[in-house]
DNA sequence: TTTCATTGTGTAAATTATACACAACTAATT
DNA sequence: AATTAGTTGTGTATAATTTACACAATGAAA
């Protein structure tokens, strides 16, 4: 499985615990939305499994700015919304951890870990996925798709996708997740993947107008084979103003 | 401020790091309800300030079990509703460590500590507050006048609270902070105080008959100086399978 | 016996959520 | 150029839920 380590990870591997805490990591759950699908990056280590992008805890840094600093080493962007939401301690969640990592025998890196999930929301078409020193590829999967992780990832992503659910409507999800200009249906199935469930659309589109946060366009999106539907923006000072209220109602 | 430390704690203040992970604690808000009052457990470290009752995690231990066998340890209870709700990671979230530990100086305890914030909800009546051997004192505060804890205590305490009333619809929280038997307006005083608002009498009493998870009992509370009010508990049943598809409504 | 504070109870009005249908538009097809 | 297929834009009636609100009965204390 393992080949030889390069020079650059040795490093990493035998001095880490200078620069990290130790056993205590961060997950990232990237979420973006593409084609009507809510899909989430994953990476997958050299000749290794597919996992979620995490990373460490420096000794001086808190761990939002962990998050935003993995975060941005693998996707480039900066203020990305972020919110941790669950920390996922059991003693033996690393299951297999020799097998994935056969040549760390007395590294830090082979202790126990307890990890801090943290959720992302980024616009799909800003982020170009690039795979770190770490791992081969780096690449978005629908979520209705997901390979076989490591450890217990797929549970954290599970748990990601429940909190994002229960979050929908008190934090600013569509905001972060569409392009400025989105139409209503695309709105509206962003809200249908999320919460897995359809919504009548006349129903959906009532509700979201009368929260007062979109701003209707002049502008119709052109190009798709049908009627050309009217692109919206969300009005940011109002957006703000509402989701400290908690968006009312829900589907 | 400190004494000389005795001989227990000598033990944990320099082989602490062989038992637990470092860099790691555990902090729990404890509410009980009584005479019509939120209240928290709080300990005061001796010859310190009040803080919320903590510990570590042990190497081979889950998470969740520290922090099950830190609430025993201070309440003597098992079985707690338990329930993790926020990590705390600032950097510098221990502000004056030093100036509280003057003892420890090359201790594992003042390293930098990330803190694994829980709530659990106890029955006032059962719990015989203890303070262990690193506190003087251990006893029961009405939230609304909490004296100013250790680091980012109240900090912690507050998103407890925030935590709780996002939670009074989806987690099992009346059944777990009153006694077996109760009234309805003890009831609705809970809510209240978790709420921080008032509540209308027969619609509060409506709503929550209309959940059915409530059976009224025969017997009715005497000794108070007015019309002696019905005695109810929870149908377990029905409340576990009510919470599971989250209460509806909510005042 | 009276007083006082509290309990138990129901209905009407307002608000919110749900169900549902048809004409207009656009690109693709013929 | 006309037709087709699939999608968008729009409003109303009904059901469900939430809110507002008043008075008689009770039990202890005065």
């Amino acid at each position: 499985m393992s080949k030889e380590i390069p020079e650059l990870d040795r490093d990493f591997v035998e001095n880490g615990q200078k620069t990290y805490l130790r056993h205590l990591s961060v997950d990232c759950v990237i979420f973006g939305f593409h084609e009507n699908e809510l899909k989430v990056l994953l990476i997958r280590w050299k000749d290794g499994p597919w996992c979620l992008p995490g990373g460490f805890v420096k000794k001086e840094e808190s761990l939002d700015k962990s998050a935003s600093r993995i975060l941005h080493e693998r996707t480039g962007l900066d203020d990305i919304f972020l919110q941790q939401f669950h920390v996922f301690g059991d003693a033996n969640r690393e299951k297999d951890k020799e097998e994935f990592n056969s040549k760390l025998k007395d590294s830090w890196i082979m202790d126990r870990f307890v990890t801090v999930g943290y959720y992302a929301l980024v616009e799909y078409s800003k982020v170009k996925p690039k795979p770190d020193w770490l791992s081969d590829e780096c690449s978005w999967w629908d979520i209705h798709s997901i390979p076989s992780l490591v450890y217990d990832h797929n549970e954290i992503l599970e748990k990601a996708l429940d909190v994002l659910r229960q979050s929908l409507n008190d934090h600013p999800i569509g905001y972060n997740l569409l392009p400025e200009k989105f139409t209503m249906p695309e709105l509206q199935r962003l809200y249908e993947t999320i919460l897995d469930k359809e919504i009548d659309r006349r129903n959906f589109q009532k509700k979201l107008l009368s929260l007062d946060i979109l701003v209707r366009l002049e502008e119709r999106k052109t190009g798709g084979a049908h009627k050309a539907p009217y692109l919206y923006r969300f009005d940011k000072r109002k957006y703000d103003r509402a989701l400290k209220e908690g968006l009312t109602g829900g589907f």
